[in-house]
DNA sequence: GAGTCGTGGCA
DNA sequence: TTGCCAAGACT
């Protein structure tokens, strides 16, 4: 991978990092943001990264793309297999745009969220259409597709084409709250605080920078965990706030926790569910069998044509988008 | 900025 | 069993 297209960084944000302080931390004097050496992140990445499929060697920016949207709040496990087959189904964002939606929504079966799907899709229409069917490189080209936030937009541009972008995710910032900060995990997220943070430690060499993003994310998905970190096994343990402040417990505002049982999403995930498995267009009746409470049923139901997510029928069927 | 949007595995 | 959590985006 890593092209190198020799870019001179991106200039995203350049100062206002500064946080002299942070008191929260007494025992700690280290400065944030220079305690951990590039080197020691990304040769660990070399001999322990895993071996996904979306890492080998020719994965176009189309590949990364389509794994960084499916793993967006959904574990690697259960997305893998479902990369595979879209990779071999929908080769290039022509391919997906000339599906259907309700194919695509289909294919991407259980993996939740389906909105991203439809969005992935219109995503893949615009890539084909403006930009040559080759996924933009630049981080401000990608925030102008669809489901493309700031996570995913410098994903893109760090693990498809090498560019030094700063990279957030919810491991990031757990691996920077601990080794910069010595909290016990991070608080709720703060956009620019966050990118500021993990700018500050990245080297200015575009290849470096992208490797240690992906060394970053990695780090804190199999070793800096959120239950049982495996500090033994860290290679910047020795530098680490955290540890040289006794791994101290999380104490920062309580996390938000989303409810599922009862909610509409579950609902709205039972309603699709018969879609996907159904062969066409399904009577209503079908629908109103997998929840009782009519009033959020309808409502379910109002908010997913209202999303796109499904279609109603000239004789009052309802049928995944496209299909009918 | 707080809420909403799926699904399944695990401690 | 049940709460927590998993490579966020959008309104």
């Amino acid at each position: 991978m890593t092209t190198d297209s020799s870019q001179p960084g991106d200039s995203s944000q350049p100062g206002d990092s500064s946080q002299p302080g942070d008191s929260s931390q007494p025992g700690t004097r280290s400065p944030a943001g220079s305690a951990l050496k590039p080197v020691e992140l990304t040769s660990w990445f070399d001999t322990h990264a895993r071996d996904l499929p979306w890492r080998a060697t020719g994965t176009t920016g189309w590949g990364v793309l389509v794994s960084e949207t499916m793993l967006q709040q959904t574990p690697v496990r259960r997305v893998q297999p479902i990369w595979e087959e879209w990779m071999a189904r929908w080769p290039r964002p022509s391919d997906l745009a000339a599906a259907s939606q309700a194919e695509v929504l289909r294919a991407w079966g259980k993996l939740g969220y389906p909105r991203r799907a439809l969005r992935l899709h219109e995503a893949a229409s615009a890539i084909a259409t403006e930009h040559g069917d080759v996924v933009p490189a630049d981080v401000d080209t990608l925030l102008g597709l669809p489901g493309i936030g700031t996570y995913t937009a410098r994903a893109v541009a760090a693990f498809a084409y090498g560019r030094r972008a700063p990279v957030v995710d919810t491991n990031v910032r757990r691996v920077v709250a601990r080794a910069v900060h010595g909290a016990g995990d991070a608080g709720n997220p703060s956009p620019k605080r966050d990118l500021a943070d993990v700018d500050a430690l990245l080297p200015a060499d575009d290849t470096t920078a992208a490797k240690m993003s992906a060394a970053l994310m990695e780090l804190g998905q199999t070793v800096c965990t959120v239950r049982s970190p495996a500090c033994e096994s860290c290679p910047i343990s020795h530098d680490c706030a955290w540890q040289h402040a006794g791994r101290p417990a999380y104490s920062g505002p309580p996390k938000k926790v989303q409810r599922f049982a009862g909610t509409d999403r579950q609902v709205r995930g039972l309603l699709l569910d018969v879609l996907r498995g159904a062969e066409g267009p399904v009577a209503r009746e079908r629908l109103d069998a997998v929840w009782s409470d009519a009033g959020q049923r309808d409502q379910c139901l109002d908010s997913l044509l209202t999303d796109g997510l499904m279609e109603q029928t000239q004789d009052g069927l309802f049928a995944l988008p496209g299909e009918s």
